[in-house]
RNA sequence: GCCUUGGUGGUGGAAUGGUAGACACGAGGGACUUAAAAUCCCUUGGCCCGAAAAGGCCGUGCGGGUUCGAUUCCCGCCCGAGGCACCA
């Protein structure tokens, strides 16, 4: 029989899914563990190459885990939501979920040609009215939830209501927007609109006013991790900044937790970096400044973290879009201010960050500093944030670049600090050094100084410590049609929530997927959109809504009653392996972490942080060819020959060349323009150039896997991937390779099948053939620990080798059990001719006996000064000194010893003898 | 600018501080074949010396250091990839 892969992977994975062989079922008796894959979007484009490396990665480890016993829950969906299928929509007015379902199901039968090992009875969508009913219900749950610093966890809503009436506004600590401070009796006063008011204030998803991320051309708006460089994250357009009333989620609140939780998890330190400097912790201090304006005073916070360089402010900042620049413009200033605010206002995200050009406006009012009493003046400047601290800033130019720059354009005074800084081209940030100029703080260092003015300024009642986060809270509604609908309706301009029964809140339909005629979402287009004759919600929610507790939802996924019940989650608990990319760092690596915490305040779920352990797989980017052509006619050159002629490279598809040489017939076929080419040969070959670039239609190097299953087959897919190099890293691919591991393959049916004759026997088998056999489990099991898949394969290349001519039972069944997580089709097919009836998935792991591979003998490396001569072959049972005794017998010493004398000999069991050699 | 990574043959890549380049591709040579495919065997980092066997020198981005011994550890540079970027 020959090894005909077709026809395996054909029947195999028709009997795995009729069998229900990965069907997951909880399980007490066995302990569990949770593979989790990243789900996709099912994009019209299909899937490439480069898209199942970590499904094909994630999968061996689970297959691995079965063998090991694991009770495996292993799923698969999609993240269904989403603009791309509604950009179709938009321009060609199919619904989305037609297009979101053709998707899906070109995505299933591309996955299930490469032989996964998911339980497809548990997939999720989240576009699903049964699936999005939890998200709904998630919010309503967050809706109806309050931050509490104090305990630091979320409370329901009706427990700060009790405490208001308690105690008023005092009586909690919490997460919360601005309020006026009221009392009990206030509150009790408050009518039921100002206390839904005060209420959105508290709430975990609250609408809010806040400065948000408009894009215009996509009609919506964005989060922070939706917007890269000014323009948006999927089409690439302007983005603005923009007050707006958005429902926004309070994941400001959990900074803390969230940056706590990293250390508990096994991460990628490049990964939890990128968290941490998300969610930007900064320990400073906050201070009242005195201000004063035409005759009117106020007091104004600012945050800064360097307290100790109080003395050296010589002016103050306020951000453009800060409510202080009306009260602190001057009658005299006002048409200046005016005029800046207007010109920074309308500039766009993306032309803010690219001025580098210094701008200003004096606002006419004077600060005072409050530990020296000077009077400095105050301006205004885009290079302050409103978002982040007070929006407000003391300026220290002697220490800090950007108010450096900002009083060298504008002529402020710059007053050093710090004994010895040179100040005069460019100013000292760094925290070290003895401070000078700076009165009761003089002669101290920078590190006494910062924490020693905070106390100063904390006794006089100037300021306090505080603790700052770069993190935002996440806008939560989205301008758009395709996606979940809020369970919210308004009652007199009340936001009120959907009570429990009334979801799912489903899609409605609409006639058109494009915003009404006076801006309105789409929504606003559908007929009744009313709850009870209120009207609803008209955003949606944005795409990370969904994504945010789908792993959750893989647990139980029929339940009708919950997101998960108890029982699911107090065994599954949370994914102990997620492998997936790392563009997700800043976007739903966050957003899933602060809803899992969410839950878990709750008592909806028993873990607080959602996955263990997370491995990023390297993207596979594409190898593209190029053809060299004579500009203006149509002869190609050979890349050998290029430089003697004038040439543009032109890609070409990968497809039509072989091994860096193009197919001339096929480059004949593939454009009309190209039907007469010429070429011009290097020995009679047309050789292409090639590059790395990334795998994309326009450099025509996308490759298809249902082609590589197609000509090699799934197994030798999955093998390549994983053989490429190292799961971690990204790394171009080339169809080229592929021979090798398809070789392997082959070579591993030839030890079953010497063409119609079955060559496996019931023989002994010889020590060295249980050598062969114990070193790849060993190897094996150590590479699947630690994702070295690509070792693991060379490790069976050269076992094969050692193997060769061996047929024995006892060697091949573990063998097939080894390689099947790797090659699950051909493994299930050799397992069953082995004549096994159940599936190689339940098979046991073969056990590691460490004993026979240990050697006999051992070859020591012979060094003199370093330098490796010779080798000595030694019994395995030697003792260093045994080894050293052995080694200066030996006739060849003599002439590397010839003239010196031997000052120490180091034996290095097993490894290298090395003699130190002196004149 | 800051943070995180990485830099090894023609290519993808191996190496708990211990014979650098495993394994694979490609290339070259050979066997089988009318031929091709498939399969199998040999060679393959560079240089020097030799008829050959053997032998020698240089080599892991660059420069130092620690060590008997460094791709690996330390210090300083250079280059590439990814992230953050007026966060006070």
């Amino acid at each position: 029989m020959d090894y005909n892969f077709l026809e395996i992977e054909k029947k195999w994975q028709a009997w795995w899914a009729a069998n229900k062989t990965y069907k997951a079922v909880t399980d007490p008796s066995k302990p569990k563990y949770y593979v989790l894959d990243m789900f996709p979007y099912p994009s019209g484009a299909g899937l490439h190459v480069g898209h199942p490396l970590g499904y094909i990665a994630s999968d061996i480890f689970s297959r691995y885990k079965r063998l090991k016993g694991f009770n495996v829950l292993h799923p698969m969906g999609y993240d269904a939501f989403g603009l791309p299928a509604e950009q179709y929509a938009i321009q060609t007015g199919q619904h989305p979920e037609k297009t979101t379902a053709d998707n899906v199901a070109r995505y299933r039968s591309q996955l299930d040609r490469i032989g996964f090992s998911y339980d497809w009875d548990r997939e999720v969508r989240t576009c699903d009215p049964a699936y999005y009913k939890w998200t709904q219900w998630a919010f309503l749950k967050m809706f109806g939830s309050w931050y509490d610093n104090a305990m630091q966890k979320a409370r329901p809503i009706e427990d700060l209501e009790a405490a208001f009436a308690q105690g008023g506004s005092a009586a909690v600590d919490a997460a919360c927007g601005e309020v006026k401070p009221f009392s009990a009796e206030e509150w009790k006063a408050f009518s039921p609109r100002e206390k839904a008011d005060v209420l959105m204030q508290y709430r975990i998803a609250y609408q809010g006013e806040s400065t948000v991320n408009w894009c215009p051309a996509l009609g919506t708006v964005l989060a922070n991790d939706e917007v890269k460089d000014g323009y948006s994250e999927r089409g690439g357009f302007p983005v603005f900044q923009k007050k707006m009333t958005q429902w926004q989620l309070r994941v400001s609140a959990y900074a803390a937790r969230l940056l706590e939780g990293l250390d508990r998890i096994d991460w990628t330190d490049s990964l939890k970096e990128m968290q941490r400097n998300w969610i930007g912790r900064s320990q400073g201090a906050e201070m009242v400044f005195k201000v004063k304006c035409d005759g009117a005073s106020y007091d104004m916070t600012i945050f800064t973290t360097r307290a100790d360089t109080v003395f050296g402010v010589t002016f103050m900042v306020l951000a453009p879009e800060s409510e202080w620049v009306a009260k602190l413009t001057s009658a005299s200033q006002k048409a200046d201010v005016d005029a800046y605010l207007e010109q920074v206002l309308k500039k766009n995200e993306r032309e803010r960050m690219a001025a580098k050009a210094v701008t200003g406006v004096f606002s006419g009012s004077y600060a005072v500093n409050p530990l020296t009493g000077e009077e400095v003046p105050v301006w205004i400047s885009e290079y302050v944030l409103a978002g982040y601290g007070t929006g407000a800033i003391m300026a220290v130019p002697a220490h800090d670049s950007r108010d450096y720059a900002f009083a060298k354009k504008f002529n402020l005074p710059i007053i050093p600090l710090i004994e010895g800084a040179d100040v005069s081209e460019e100013s000292f940030d760094a925290k070290e050094g003895i401070m000078m100029n700076s009165g009761f703080l003089n002669g101290l260092s920078v590190k006494e100084a910062i924490p020693a003015a905070i106390d100063y300024v904390e006794a006089h009642g100037i300021g306090h410590r505080k603790v700052n986060f770069r993190i935002r809270d996440a806008i939560f509604s989205r301008q758009r049609y395709w996606g979940e609908p809020f369970p919210v309706c308004y009652k007199d301009g009340i936001a009120t929530p959907l009570p429990m029964e009334a979801l799912p809140l489903t899609l409605p339909e609409i006639d058109q997927y494009k915003p009404t005629e006076d801006g309105q979402p789409p929504l606003a287009r559908a007929k009744d959109w009313n709850y009870e004759g209120y009207p609803l919600e008209v955003s949606t929610m944005p795409g990370f809504a969904g994504s945010s507790a789908y792993y959750l939802r893989y647990m139980d996924p029929h339940n009708d009653k919950a997101l998960v019940s108890k029982e699911a989650d107090e065994y599954w608990r949370n994914v102990d392996l997620y492998i997936g990319g790392t563009e997700h760092a800043t976007g739903h690596l966050i957003y899933s972490r602060f809803w899992n915490k969410f839950l878990y305040d709750l008592g909806y779920v028993v873990e607080d942080e959602p996955f263990r352990k997370l491995i990023n797989q390297g993207m596979i980017q594409g190898r593209s060819n190029f053809v060299y052509m004579i500009p203006g006619t149509n002869k190609f050159v050979s890349a050998g020959l290029k430089d003697r002629y004038e040439t543009i490279p032109v890609h070409v598809d990968v497809n039509i060349v072989y091994n860096d040489r193009l197919d001339m017939e096929a480059f004949r076929a593939w454009r009309p323009d190209y039907k007469d080419a010429e070429f011009i040969l290097e020995d009679g070959e047309y050789v292409c150039g090639w590059a790395v670039e990334k795998m994309s239609k326009s450099m025509y190097n996308v490759v298809n896997p249902d082609q590589i299953c197609d000509t090699y087959g799934a197994d030798t897919l999955r093998l390549y991937e994983m053989f490429l190099g190292p799961l971690e890293q990204a790394k171009p691919w080339d169809t080229k390779g592929i021979d090798g591991v398809n070789r392997f393959l082959k070579k591993f049916w030839r030890m079953f099948w010497d063409r119609e004759k079955w060559l496996v026997v019931d023989e002994e088998p010889t020590r060295a053939e249980l050598k062969a056999l114990h070193k790849l489990i060993g190897k094996e099991q150590e590479d699947i620990e630690t994702f070295s898949y690509n070792t693991t394969i060379s490790a069976f290349m050269i076992a094969l080798g050692e193997l060769q001519g061996c047929s024995k039972r006892a060697i091949l069944e573990p063998l097939v059990i080894l390689l099947s997580p790797f090659a699950p089709h051909i493994a299930e097919e050799l397992w069953h001719q082995l004549g096994h009836e159940d599936s190689v998935v339940y098979a046991k792991y073969p056990e590691y006996v460490e004993e026979y591979t240990a050697d006999d003998s051992v070859k020591y490396p012979v060094s003199f000064n370093g330098k490796t001569r010779f080798t000595v072959d030694v019994p395995a049972s030697y003792s260093p000194a045994e080894v050293e005794a052995s080694v200066l017998a030996n006739d060849l010493t003599a002439k590397y010893v010839e003239g010196m004398q031997v000052a120490k000999v180091i034996v290095v069991p097993g490894r290298i003898v090395n003699v130190v050699l002196k004149k």
